[in-house]
DNA sequence: AATAAACTCCCCCCAACGTGGGATTGTAAT
DNA sequence: ATTACAATCCCACGTTGGGGGGAGTTTATT
């Protein structure tokens, strides 16, 4: 990776957002921290492209999600392809677990609600760049929420030994007939279990279970 | 939900903490603060069990994740059976991506390292308790880089806009049928393209597709 | 001794799936 | 203009899978 970095210490942050009540602060906020150089603030994604230029670096952006032409969820990708060693700051107004789960696989490493203080949006800006991952409170509860949801029903069904083989063979891709030869079983007798699985799943096909499976729902 | 709270407003904690260096001190400083009443210390969990009392409320329980006897990971599980409303704040040396999302699928509602000052872990105890999810920056990131992976391989194979349609239904569990009803198409026309998909991924059948996509290898 | 709960296997039936062709349209690239 | 390819459909064939039965074993629990 090669750094263009100004002065060793200072983080190179954008602001993309179209709410000048919003933006304008900000860039005075921030501008005024001896951590921050703040090169460019946009209230497009189309701006902000053609203001950006390649030979400076830039850590961090700060972005708004619900913006206007290209949405800051799809300027995500556009950004991380241009510029992969940018770290993206979201900033919404909504916490919808929807954008928050597309906003973070697409790239972005944090999300802030717009009602956090610029002291705290400071911070966050710092922690991105350290390794780090701000979240404003209820979007990181929602965030664990999400790996909480998948695994408390890991006791609900009560699958026996063999049903869990079974499944464990359904999820390598096995027909019935591959699964009964690898078990020493007859296929009559997968079917027979094929057949509870799918009761206490509460599914009719093979593809749901190996889907529940791989998504910790089982 | 009856709340057997003492004093409104003051957070019920208890402290999971097999080292007594780290325990004693924590434990002193947590009660010298006027928002906790730290009922409950222990230096394992079956301590803890015999200790708590169902009729007392508890808010919330540092949890250290390497414990002597049942690991704070199973804890969790016990914990939650038995005291649903308290939340679980794991603390630990490690940061092993592993156990942290055991921890979190457990029903953790938050991740400190121990080395977190004693006024962050005072902060993170309030977070947790008014709906936040503290964990440590390191933690934080590694949570966020879990959803980054799972999509970033989309683009490995040359799969189609359609296909990718068809495949998000697959994963739903329709049938060729269905997807056919759903898209608009005819089955034909669906199973067209599940050829052209099983060629692409190497496979040959549904259940496989299902399995690569949520194992994130499209 | 009786009951329940897994596990084993068999039958039939029909719907769904996988594979092999082939035909047509439209669009994008060369 | 030609090539290439995604997308739309159709037919036919054999295999697999899902749903409904039933019958026998073992093991553990009551």
């Amino acid at each position: 990776m090669i750094t263009n970095t100004k002065y060793s210490g200072v983080i190179s942050i954008a602001i993309i957002e179209d709410i000048d009540d919003i933006r304008i602060p900000m860039r005075e906020f921030l501008s005024s921290c001896a951590e921050f150089l703040c090169d460019i603030d946009a209230s497009s994604v189309e701006e902000f492209l053609e203001k950006y230029r390649d030979d400076v670096q830039l850590d961090v952006i700060l972005l708004d999600i619900g913006l206007p032409g290209i949405s800051g969820l799809g300027a995500i990708q556009l950004i991380k392809e241009r510029i992969p060693n940018c770290l993206i700051l979201m900033s919404t107004i909504h916490d919808e677990a929807e954008k928050i789960f597309q906003a973070l696989k697409s790239g972005a490493s944090g999300y802030l609600l717009k009602d956090t203080p610029l002291a705290d949006v400071k911070n966050a800006i710092v922690e991105v760049y350290e390794g780090g991952a701000p979240m404003s409170p209820p979007i990181a509860r929602k965030v664990i929420n999400y790996f909480n949801k998948n695994e408390t029903k890991i006791t609900a069904a009560n699958i026996t030994t063999k049903e869990k083989e079974i499944i464990a063979q359904m999820v390598d891709g096995m027909s019935l007939k591959m699964i009964a030869a690898n078990l020493g079983n007859s296929v009559e007798t997968i079917k027979y279990h094929t057949k509870n699985i799918y009761k206490k799943l509460h599914v009719n096909s093979k593809t749901e279970v190996v889907a529940k499976s791989l998504r910790g729902e089982i």
